[in-house]
RNA sequence: GCCGCCGUAGCUCAGUUGGCAGAGCAGCGGACUUUUAAUCCGAGGGUCGCAGGUUCGAAUCCUGCCGGCGGCACCA
């Protein structure tokens, strides 16, 4: 990655530069503007299924790819042109396009762009193939491609520089192109439910929604500390005051976190807010949602993401896997100690909720492979979310777990407007007793709820873990695009 | 932040006890009219992540730093 141009290690780029000089001086163009008219490879490719081996055609193709691979050289050759839809043989022969064009085309680097005009044909040994009446250079590369057969390994390479791994790897292209098709569909799910997709500030004078550090940054012409959200929250709760009903966002949240392998600085989120609706009907949604993308994106994986997934109570999850009922150790140190009792740790410093989670995150969370909705959490780590109807100190609040991993979180939302601002006056409280997730007081959200938020469910949903579970993958930086990185 | 593993040619990887830094692909020169990781001949290509140290001699041993991966901690 430290070569350059002029120094060491530059054989290999003098080469193509000195063919980029030669094309020139020949009045090639190395840098064409366009060509108008490619079909996609795989089209190509359909079109001539039933062919025969040894076969021929007088079908003519506009094909366009990076050349991929070079086979024989002299009067004929072979070369393999890849696009985003597949690769196609290209057969070359002097006796078609004459010495002087075939020299041109043999001399193209592996790696260059080219466009071409072929006529169809199975060769003998089976492969579609196009002959080469024509040929144009698209664009010239002037940097060796990755290997050709074992392609490109190196695991920080690949992030850092995902065009080569893109182009060396069919899985990479088949990876984020599984991961288009499962935002489209996500997209199509809630619109055709009459859902209206929303934009909402990124930048934000308050942060909320959820418990997390924040970024800063800073304006300069109103000289004044902005937040990069770290949840779509209370803007979305807003709407529904305005009477939209049905909102969904779909984008980039910001937690100031560390990185791991679910863990993106940068990550996308999709919540979604319904009028008149519990955390019941949104459980419900979530699940044939989940079930629809997976099937538009051509899920194969072992899971059954099909309705109705397993339902647990948070209290009943822990309880099975600890022997500790939280709902009979209400107090922190007594809670502390059942968990000491039964040799698991409890941190010192640890909130009666932080123990809570340690138990749901250590002993329960890892044994949810199977789809899972774990229900209704104490009061003290949901501050946006309704009192549970029946369960006393507990709310009505779901997340939902795939794979060990956790993908979703709803509730039924909180629209009492006093309620509310009790709930931010206990987060300040842990604010103030050193708790850097606290929810900040947002007096903004607190007056759209005097004004009056219908019964309303919300979710939010970790695009990039869902992705991963329709993936396979165990790494978050295996379905970002450009994971972040240190310099 | 802590622990472990890793970093060698453009790419994929070898490198023995510390003893002249290697192979394949790619690239360069040449041969070749049905190849499928084509084949054959020839000549090249290196700051062994960086900086110190030990040693007659370091890719190899030691220390520090940088980067990556995994785990722990942190983390709706």
């Amino acid at each position: 990655m430290a070569e350059d141009a002029s120094g060491r290690s530059s054989e290999l780029l003098a080469a193509r530069r000195r063919k980029l000089e030669s094309l020139r001086a020949a009045g090639i163009e190395p840098f064409p503007h366009a060509f108008p008219g490619v079909e996609p490879i795989a089209a190509v490719r359909a079109g001539h299924e039933s062919l025969g081996a040894g076969e021929e055609t007088e079908q003519s193709h506009r094909v366009a790819g990076r050349l991929a691979a070079r086979r024989g050289q002299g009067r004929m050759a072979f070369l393999d042109l890849v696009d985003r839809s597949g690769q196609i043989q290209l057969q070359a022969r002097v006796d078609v396009l004459g010495a002087e064009r075939m020299e041109q085309l043999l001399s193209l680097d592996l790696g260059d762009l080219i466009g071409v005009d072929g006529t169809a044909f199975r060769s003998r040994r089976g492969e579609l193939s196009l002959r080469v009446d024509a040929f144009a250079l698209l664009a010239k590369s002037l940097r060796p491609p990755p290997e050709k057969h074992h392609g490109l390994k190196d695991v920080e390479t690949r992030f850092r520089h995902r065009e080569l791994d893109l182009l060396a790897s069919e899985d990479a292209r088949a990876l984020f192109t599984t991961r288009a098709r499962v935002i489209s569909a996500v997209r199509r799910f809630l619109d055709r439910e009459g859902f209206i997709e929303v934009e909402t500030p990124v930048l934000q004078p308050l942060y909320g929604g959820a418990a997390a550090r924040p970024f800063t940054t800073h304006h300069n012409a109103l000289d004044r500390e902005f937040y990069l959200r770290i949840a779509t929250e209370l803007y979305l709760k807003r709407l529904l005051v305005g009477g939209l009903e049905r909102v969904y966002e779909l984008g980039k949240d910001f937690r100031n976190e560390g990185v791991d392998t679910t863990h993106n600085p940068e990550f996308t989120m999709l919540e979604w807010y319904e009028a008149y609706a519990d955390y019941e009907d949104i459980a419900a949604r979530c699940e044939r949602l989940v079930a629809y993308v997976a099937s538009e994106s051509g899920y194969e994986g072992d899971l059954d993401l099909s309705p109705p997934w397993r339902r647990e109570t948070l209290a009943d999850a822990i309880l099975t896997r600890t022997e500790i009922d939280i709902r009979e150790h209400g107090d922190r140190d007594d809670l502390a100690r059942a968990m000491t009792a039964r040799g698991l740790s409890a941190p010192r410093e640890d909130t009666w909720p932080q123990l809570v989670d340690e138990l749901l995150s250590k002993h329960v969370e890892p044994t949810l492979t199977a789809p899972t909705f774990i229900l209704d959490y104490p009061v003290s780590m949901s501050p946006f979310a309704k009192r549970h109807r029946c369960r006393e100190g507990f709310v009505e609040r779901f997340e939902a777990y795939i794979d060990g991993m956790e993908v979703a979180n709803a509730f039924t939302e909180l629209n009492d407007p006093d309620e509310q601002r009790r709930r931010f006056d206990a987060q300040r409280a842990l604010a103030g007793a050193g708790d850097e997730e606290a929810q900040p007081y947002d007096e903004a959200f607190i007056e759209a709820l005097e004004h009056g938020m219908p019964p309303t469910g919300g979710i939010g949903i970790g695009i990039d873990r869902l992705v991963m579970v329709l993936t396979g993958r165990r790494s978050i930086r295996d379905v970002v695009l450009f994971p972040a990185m240190r310099d």
